[in-house]
DNA sequence: TTGCTCCTCACGTCACGTGAGGTGGC
DNA sequence: TTGCTCCTCACGTCACGTGAGGTGGC
């Protein structure tokens, strides 16, 4: 019956099923992203933990830096339907989706640009053969 | 009739025509990148360093480290047209291809990913307003 | 003398990686 | 005693950013 206490996992644990270093997990604690609980000096994730390193990790492939990341988690730990909030976060979302837009036509223009190369670099291969 | 003194630009103008800060084309130098000319102590950029930053910041387009940059305008500054460098090169850019494929399709998931947030937001803002 | 461009240290940043050296319980 | 997992420093990495303090020529 005791709430907190169950279903908490070890740090290797942690690294299994979220592929993830202990470095890593170390350096979110650090930054203040997760607060597992203390058996001694060892660490224990209960479900909280669990969740917000499922939030960050996500956050991530978005490409939110890490602070940016603790503002967002901390908002919602607070007050998560303040409307105010949740707007400002569409906002910066929106602009994290530009962002993001922005980055695959670069990477499109430059796969491209770099399949173009290649072209080059085998016609000159065949060449060499060519002369053998 | 002097051969290399003549279209030299100074750093200021590098930075300008290739939308790069001085203290990139200073850290460039220092990782044995480019070799401006100098006059005292400022720095002069001939036809070659400009050739060789534009082959830079195309390399960094593709997604390879400076080092990796490095090794790759070193090998065809000596002979350009070895067969077996060529092939080298050819393998290590397909690589590199794969990689930039793989994260253009990461990039596809993340964006369609957070589209969907955006949509749950605006559901969630419009309910607010409805409410009101 | 003032402005402007350029210079050289050298510490800071971001997100961790990588040892070194030590602990605790099976 | 040996292995294994975990721990805490603390320095290293990558590609620069950012002052601080100084120089040279119009």
């Amino acid at each position: 019956m005791e709430d907190s206490m169950d279903d908490v996992v070890t740090i290797g644990e942690m690294c299994e099923t979220f592929q993830v270093t202990a470095r890593t997990l170390r350096f979110y604690e650090q930054k203040e992203l997760i607060w597992p609980i203390r058996q001694g000096s060892r660490r224990l994730y209960d479900r909280k933990a669990r969740a917000r390193l499922q939030l960050i990790l996500r956050g991530k492939r978005f490409g939110f830096s890490l602070e940016d990341i603790r503002q967002l988690l901390d908002m919602y730990e607070r007050d998560g339907s303040n409307q105010a909030q949740l707007k400002q976060t569409y906002a910066v979302a929106i602009d994290r989706l530009r962002q993001m837009e922005a980055q695959r036509a670069e990477l499109d223009v430059a796969i491209t640009e770099l399949k173009q190369e290649l072209a080059e670099g085998e016609a000159m291969i065949a060449d060499f053969r060519a002369a053998e």
